[in-house]
DNA sequence: GCCAAAGATTGGACTTTGTCTAATCCCCGG
DNA sequence: CCGGGGATTAGACAAAGTCCAATCTTTGGC
């Protein structure tokens, strides 16, 4: 669950970024616990010790993760993006009181009777939320 | 596809909701256009003819449907929320490159293998988006 | 129909999430 | 040991949505 300095930055280069100080932060934050975190809990934590990155460069590192394929993004909650160190295909179940996120294997869910795409339509993915409460 | 302004008061009234004459506009954009509209459309539409509904009373009054269960939410772009005045179990096409959303009717898409719920949680509904692009 | 109370609407201030910009900083290759 | 391209930054900005206190409507009892 946790990764080496090193690791870290085979990892990052592996998926063409150049490894900063701040990115090897951000990645650690991400792949060390392997939760579903929003940009300004990620921000908190990688300031934890003592702060060294800004919002500016969270936001910007997130958004280079995700369109590097390193990370995914995470729609459920209209208030902020989740960002998931998990880009395997799987599922989410989603706490609607207390806003937790767990993951569901891909292989537990299977879905069929997809629909006919439109000519020239790519599917780019399949994202499933099970939204739950309690009672 | 179009009710007629008594049709809409009924409406309004199953769902306990007192029919005022704001409230009848925003259904009537929700109810005649059968889309899935954010709010800002929502208020552009409304006032399209000459201006009498307030932002404020446009999100209160979608706030207010959806806990009715007039209308339901659909979380697809992290940017805004989508209103469906179709709250039957249903599911969504996501083109990624424009923004479109099209429904999926339920008894299309089956889902198999949902996992154990916690004890004392119940399924308030599963979502499924099919993220879509061109090529 | 009339009136008061309860409820709805409103402009505008405010909050939150995220983006942009231009100045500065850092780091690597030559 | 440079020099330059990329990365980082503070802070301004933008968009979506909420909140508030003042005002306006609706409604039910008479
Ligand atoms: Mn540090
Ligand atoms: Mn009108
Ligand atoms: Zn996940
Ligand atoms: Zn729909």
């Amino acid at each position: 669950m946790s990764y080496s300095r090193h690791q870290l930055i085979a990892l990052l280069r592996k998926h063409g970024i150049a490894p900063t100080h701040q990115r090897l932060e951000i990645a650690n934050v991400l792949f060390s616990r392997c939760e579903h975190l929003a940009a300004d809990q990620i921000l908190t934590l990688v300031n934890e010790r003592h702060a060294e990155t800004s919002k500016a460069t969270v936001y910007n590192t997130l958004n280079l993760f995700r369109d590097c394929g390193l990370i995914r993004e995470v729609i459920v909650d209209p208030k902020r993006v989740f960002y998931d160190p998990n880009t395997q295909p799987h599922h989410h179940l989603y706490n609607v009181d207390t806003g937790e996120i767990t993951d569901i294997p891909a292989d537990d869910l299977t879905v069929s009777g997809m629909p006919e795409l439109p000519p020239g339509m790519v599917t780019e993915g399949v994202d499933i939320v099970v939204r739950i409460r309690a009672l």
